[in-house]
Parts: structure tokens; sequence; C-alpha cells
DNA sequence: ACGAGTTTGTGAAATCCTTCACAATCTAGG
DNA sequence: CCTAGATTGTGAAGGATTTCACAAACTCGT
């Protein structure tokens, strides 16, 4: 039962239920149109968006369509318009608050990563089991305490948790995360979490897609 | 019934095409299982296997019996047996050579990440462009220069690589690595690659599965 | 050895996603 | 204003993947 999701209800939104691939093409034409934007281009039509997002332009009509029609036949999409809706369709036109739990390798990298800030992602805590790192440092934030996780994450509003855990810890803290409010979790661990309803669940497999890449070198 | 799949290795086999979800769920049930195998359990049912991978057991045998049956009717899957088959579908009967480009903090986490090592992916080369980091040792491998990075790849025999970079540099990289025939990519920057035919590329896109999480939230 | 109870393997149906094809609508240029 | 050329928006078709449903085949207890 892969069912994520019931219906929407705070927001008077109409719009039928996206399909999860649409969503990641979004955010991919988003970035072409910001580089786009900044290249001065005013207008731009499917065919180019297809092209850079190796796709069909077909489907980036599709696509948008299913959000508006933002549109000129005969023109295209105006640059700088389609980059606020599409914005504002993914909930970019605002800041998520983030939390990174566990500073080991991964974690510190994730939470330094470049163009998280940039784009509206603003790391507000950082938590961790070892001694040694608690106080230390990272990216302008203290890693504190896992063990005040709940209190910390509601006092902090955390609205999206990153998961950088050995994976027997993992699901444990993720129902820590959930029963705290937070609502959507990015996952680095190999186990996929068990959550409750309303929790969205992203994995990053690093195990997993390096044995589809095995599994494509063998099929070759 | 009778599926016989031996011929996979010598020649360009008759398989039918295998859908990409279907090999992430093989390496799924692969880890569940050798959990089970570890715990003492000499069978399991297409039930428990779905349990455990948040999947229905009908797609469970499904993805199975694209490769053979493995099953026995009224008892399930033997554990140990069926380890073996998903490792050599997916290839993993094997070691493969990795190397890691771009020593940044995200390299330096992904080359040092626990359980490559276990599971059959040996780094076998860290390539990067600051000459601060050229020399150093990560994971016991010595960052090299990225400027010989055709030569020294085909001199390690290498498999696969990992890009870590930033998105400006990737393209470039990929394309090299390409050329020197390394025909399987992950990717952690976040501009998709064009490369060759032939070579498989799979993204780990950071940003893009934040702005999916921001969009779940959204339209919660 | 038998019947009750499981569980697989797999066509067929249902669902989900992508591509096609074309009318509708726009711009540009004279 | 009118025509040629370009591009969108979208219903319908097509393809891909998941789910259903059930016969076949096995185990186990008696």
């Amino acid at each position: 039962m892969p069912h994520l999701f019931t219906a929407a209800r705070a927001r008077p939104d109409p719009v039928k239920r996206i399909a999860d691939p649409t969503v990641r093409r979004l955010s991919l034409y988003l970035r072409f149109l910001e580089e786009f934007e900044g290249a001065g281009r005013t207008t731009i039509s499917s065919g180019e968006l297809a092209q850079s997002g190796h796709t069909t332009p077909a489907q980036v009509r599709k696509d948008l369509s299913s959000f508006g029609s933002f549109g000129k036949r005969g023109l295209g999409y105006g640059t700088h318009d389609l980059v606020a809706h599409i914005r504002q369709i993914l909930g970019l036109d605002r800041t998520w608050r983030l939390v990174v739990v566990g500073a080991g390798r991964m974690g510190s990298a994730i939470a330094q990563f470049p163009g998280f800030r940039d784009r509206g992602f603003h790391v507000v805590g950082i938590f961790d089991l070892d001694p040694r790192r608690i106080g230390q440092t990272l990216a302008g934030v203290t890693i504190a305490d896992v063990c005040h996780l709940e209190a910390d994450v509601q006092r902090l509003r955390a609205d999206i948790a990153v998961l950088a855990l050995p994976p027997a810890a993992a699901q444990s803290i993720a129902t820590r995360l959930a029963q705290a409010g937070v609502h959507a979790l990015l996952d680095f661990s190999t186990a996929p979490l068990t959550v409750p309803a309303g929790v969205t669940v992203r994995r990053m497999d690093l195990a997993m897609e390096l044995e589809v890449l095995s599994f494509a070198l063998t099929n070759r």
C-alpha cells in the first residue's frame, strides 16, 4: 500500500493529484529557468526546456498544464513569470527550516552543503549522540545532544529533517521526529522507514544506486 | 513457467526489459533477505518481504518472476537461495572498482562511506583539482590530480565513478570518464549530465529531493 | 496417504504516466 | 488588417507498471 497522502485540506486547491515524476521535473525546470533568466532570456519554449531536461516538449507542457496555463501561444513562457509560478507551486516562495540528525562525515557534509541557504533551506539545528561532537559548530550551528531532540525541534520550528545515521538508529529517530511534528524526512540511511500517515519520506540510498549501476553494467 | 536464466552472462540475453523500479526493489529485498538470513530464518514468504519493503506480495512475486521461479509453493523462498539469486541478478557476485571524483566534504564522506567495501564496491581512486588535497590519503587511497584522470582510470580499471563536484565541472569530467571507458556514473551534482550511449548515469540530487519535500509539505 | 491450509507464478484488469496530434491562439511583418 | 509561422493546451491513444485473482503445487498434521 504505497499510499502517502489522502487529500488536500488546508489550501483551497482543486488541483488534481500530481505525479511524483512531475514534481521532480518541475524542480529541474526551475533550475534551467533560473539559468536562462540569469542569461537575460525573457521567454523560453517548451522545446528548449525539454532539451535542457532530457525530456519532450509535450511532457513539459503537460507538467505545467496541471497547474494552470502560464504560456503564450506562439511565444512560449515568460522566464520570469514561470520561475515565480514554479517556485510557488513547489512551495519555494518561503524558507524552510531544516535540522540534520547525525553529524558524522555524511551529516557534516550535508549540513555544509553549499546552495541550501541560497535556495531557501536554512539549517537551524544539528544533532548527534557523540559527546565529542556535541558543542562543536558546523555552518554556524552548534551541534546539540540528540537526547533533547523533540523539545529542540519544536523550539526551532523545524519543517524538514535530514537523517544521516546508521540504519539501526534511523527508525527510532524518525518516529521521534514525527511525534515532534516534523512532517518531512530526507533519509540517507539504508533502511526504509515506517512513519505515521501525513509524514513524507524521501530516500537517498547510496548503496541502492550503486547496485542499480551494477545491474546496468552486468546486463549491458 | 520454464524460465531459464543461465544465459545472462555470455551473450546479450533474451530476458525482457526490466523496469527500473523492479531493480530498485530487488536491491531492497536483498538487504532484508540478508537480515533474515543473519537471523537464522531459512525461508521467507512474499508477504513478509513485502512488509519489509513497503510493497505488496504480488509485487514481490512479479519482480522475482521476471528472472525465474525461485520459490516453493506453500512454503515461500529459501533465504539463502534467494540471496544468491538476487546477488547474481544484480551483478553483485563480483567486486566493482569505484573512483570518486571530487574530494570536498561530500566526496570525502562518500569515499569513506562504511559498507561500500563490505558490499563489494572498492574505492580504488580519488581525484581532486586542489593541490592542497592532492597527496592526502582517504580510506587508504591517495588523492590524485584530476589532470591524469583518463590514464589513471584506465590503469585502475575503474568500473564506476562517483561525481561529487560543482555542477560547472561535472559535465566535462563525465565526458572524460566516458571517453576513458567508465560506463556507470553516480552524480551528486545538481545538473543532469549528457553522456554517450552505453553509459548509465544515476543522479543523487539533494536540492531536488528537498524541493519535492517542500511541495509535499505545501500541498498537504 | 489424504485433506486442510499455504504460498507461488502468472495471465488479465486496472491504474499510472508519457506521447501524439491538432485546434486554438499568439507574434511578426508587410 | 491579413497571412505565414510558431507555440501552447489538452483530449485521446499508447505504453508501462502495479494490482487482482486464481489455478497449481507444495507442506504438515493426522
